[in-house]
Formats: C-alpha cells, sequence, structure tokens
RNA sequence: CGCGGAGUGGAGCAGUUCGGUAGCUCGUCGGGCUCAUAACCCGAAGGUCGUUGGUUCAAAUCCAGCCUCCGCAA
C-alpha cells in the first residue's frame, strides 16, 4: 500500500521503522517543524525526521494543516495515499485531510480508549496507578482521540515500572498493532466501532506543576507519582535547601510509621516516611549532577536520620 | 548570543576562597575475627586532578581557550 505516515517524537520511531521494513511503501512522512531545544537553543530535528532522512523518504514540516495549508494538501493529493498512519503528531487533521486517503487515517493512541484520549496518555495511565492500560488503534476523525475504535492491545502495568518504560514498551506494541490493524484493514476484516463518550477521560500534557512531591500523601501514591513522571517532567523535593529529583523509588512498608511525613528514616536506602508508610527513593539526581544510584548519591552525600525532605 | 552548576584512583564526593606532601565514604585485592555474614579489625594496590596553553621557584588551586556532562528557562 501507499502510505504517509505522520509522527513527531520517540514513541513514533518503532511504528515508522516497522512500516519502512514492510512490504509497503511510505511515500512521505510529515512531522512538527524543528524547534530549539536544550542548552544554547539549538535547533533540533524530531526523532522522526532523522529516521526518516536516513531512509531516503521525503519529509515535510508543515507549521499547520489547517491554515494556509493548501500547498500541503495538494501534495497529500498527488500522493494518493491509501492510508495515512499518524502516531503521536501532536497537529489536529482537518477533514479535508482525513478524507483524502481511501481507507482513512489510523492512528496509534497509547491508551484503551475512551479512556485517557489527549497527549500523556501513558504517564497517566501510571500516576493513577491503574495495574494495566495499552495501545489503541483507530480510524481518526476531527475529533481528539474520538474516532473509531479498530484494535487495541491491553499491557500490565508493573509495581515500579516508569512512565518512561512504559512508553517504551508500548511504542514497540504500537507498531505491531499498527502494521496489523492496516493489514487487517486492507483485508476489510475489521469492523469499527463507536467509543463510548460517558466513559471517556482526558489526560492532559504533563508539566513542572506537578513535579512536586507531598509526602503528606498515601505512599501508593507517592510512588505512582515517581513512577509517572519520570523522566519528564520528574518528581522533585529538595533536602537540606537543594533541589533533588527522584527518578525511581520502591515502597518499603505499608504501614504508618513513627515519624513525620518527609522524614528520613533510613539513612542507609534512603526510605522516607509518607501518611500511611514508607518509601524508598532508589534512583535520584542532585542539582548539577547526573541521575545515579541512591546508593552513590548518598556515599558523597551522607544524610542523617531525621532529616527533613521538602524544607 | 538565554541564565547557572560540574569534570579529582573503579563509584560518589571534599580540597580551589588565601598556590606549597592527594583526602573522605565505599568498592576491589590480601590477611584476621566469626558457626556464619552484605557485619567487625588489620594491610595493600589504584590518580599525567577533563584537555591545551599561560603566569610562577612551585598549579587540582590563579588566567585564557577548547571538549564533555548536568540544572533552570523554552
Amino acid at each position: 500500500m501507499n502510505i504517509i505516515f505522520m509522527g513527531t517524537p520517540d514513541f513514533a520511531i518503532p511504528a515508522l521503522k516497522t512500516l519502512i521494513e514492510s512490504e509497503h511503501s511510505v511515500s512521505a512522512v510529515f512531522t512538527q517543524p524543528d524547534k530549539p531545544k536544550g542548552r544554547g537553543h539549538k535547533l533540533t530535528p524530531p526523532p522522526v525526521k532523522v529516521l526518516a532522512e536516513q531512509n531516503g523518504i521525503a519529509v515535510y514540516q508543515p507549521e499547520s494543516l489547517k491554515k494556509n495549508a493548501d500547498e500541503y494538501i495538494s501534495i497529500i493529493n498527488d500522493i494518493k495515499p491509501d492510508i495515512i498512519v499518524v502516531a503521536a503528531y501532536g497537529k489536529i487533521l482537518p477533514k479535508e485531510v482525513l478524507d483524502i486517503p481511501r481507507l482513512g487515517c489510523v492512528n496509534i493512541h497509547g491508551s484503551l480508549l475512551p479512556k485517557y484520549r489527549g497527549a500523556a496518555p501513558i504517564q497517566w495511565a501510571v500516576l493513577n496507578g491503574d495495574k494495566e492500560t495499552g495501545i489503541t488503534t483507530m480510524l481518526m476523525n476531527e475529533g481528539l482521540d474520538t474516532g473509531d475504535i479498530l484494535l487495541n492491545e491491553k499491557t500490565e502495568i508493573g509495581e515500579n515500572e516508569t512512565a518512561s518504560e512504559l512508553f517504551d514498551r508500548l511504542s514497540l506494541i504500537g507498531a505491531e498493532l499498527m502494521i496489523k490493524t492496516i493489514d487487517n484493514l486492507q483485508m476489510g476484516k475489521i469492523t469499527p466501532k463507536k467509543q463510548d463518550n460517558s466513559r471517556a477521560t482526558y489526560a492532559p500534557m504533563l508539566s513542572k506543576d506537578l513535579s512536586n512531591i507531598d509526602f503528606n500523601r498515601p505512599v501508593y501514591e507517592v510512588h505512582k507519582k515517581i513512577c509517572g513522571l519520570s523522566d519528564w517532567p520528574c518528581a522533585v523535593t529538595s533536602i537540606n535547601g537543594k533541589r533533588l529529583k527522584i527518578y525511581r523509588s520502591q515502597i518499603v512498608s505499608n504501614t504508618k510509621p513513627d515519624a513525620e511525613p518527609g522524614e528520613i528514616i533510613n539513612e542507609k536506602d534512603f526510605t522516607v516516611a509518607c501518611i500511611d508508610g514508607s518509601i524508598s527513593l532508589v534512583e535520584v539526581q542532585a542539582e548539577g549532577s547526573k541521575r545515579m544510584k541512591s546508593e552513590d548519591y548518598l556515599r558523597g552525600r551522607p544524610v542523617s536520620r531525621g532529616t527533613m525532605l521538602n524544607n
């Protein structure tokens, strides 16, 4: 089949790679414009662009497909794609584009729709302490992740799994499900199912406002916050007046400790008291330093029992 | 030209202010103690102090350039 691929970040990479290696032909890739990123505001191309160029595929980076997009829409029309595959593209497709491909526009979404529509479904599944999540492929319409469901696949969320790890796993599952979806769609073997809008929830983009850890909360919630915000924006607390990022943690106890929330109750494995249990900080990052196991951190910057975090 | 922090044996850090013998907590190796141990005691190996140049009798330390990493901001 003749395919146009639209996507931007790492999540889209396995899907694009799978398509390139498949019998189908990727005629063009649409991705977000290069953006200033990191220190020094260096202009950085999105991962999808890099992969596409390595494979000699034409890359288009429109600012928008809704405004002043005639040029791009005629490009899409000229390609006459059988299908458009979309994975975390980050832009809304207008009806004008949605109607072009014979088989429609297929989106890969990182949740079991209609749960967690929106930008950060994977992270919110972890943050909310869900035991399972998955991938849904759907036929796109004009709404935000409201299209008819084609296929889905569930996966369990590990007790200590970070959003970043789940992200990687789901991107691989998504690639497999995507290829299965378009093959079945081509053979007319899938019946699209409407989403149950009454059960829909939204997963908005994460921001740093969420970063600060409140130890005056249940230990499970604190743990899932650390998992869900890793690697970005990352859960943050402070120790001795310095910012400390927490990438990974482990629940030590589910019984209320004899200590104030936020108090360090074991300086050997960095265990901190919460309201109804205690949690061990496993991987941390100090200001101006790289992330490391907390045992490494503690070797150079020992802490004493009774120290309060978040002060 | 966005702002700032950091690079010191295998790991994480101190030492730099005010130049003058390379230090801490661990790890590794050897030995001891112990029924035993990730515990304890004794000992050893291991570092051109990111890199290049400059100042100096003398540079981890002061000056200049470069490389790499990180935080904030986007």
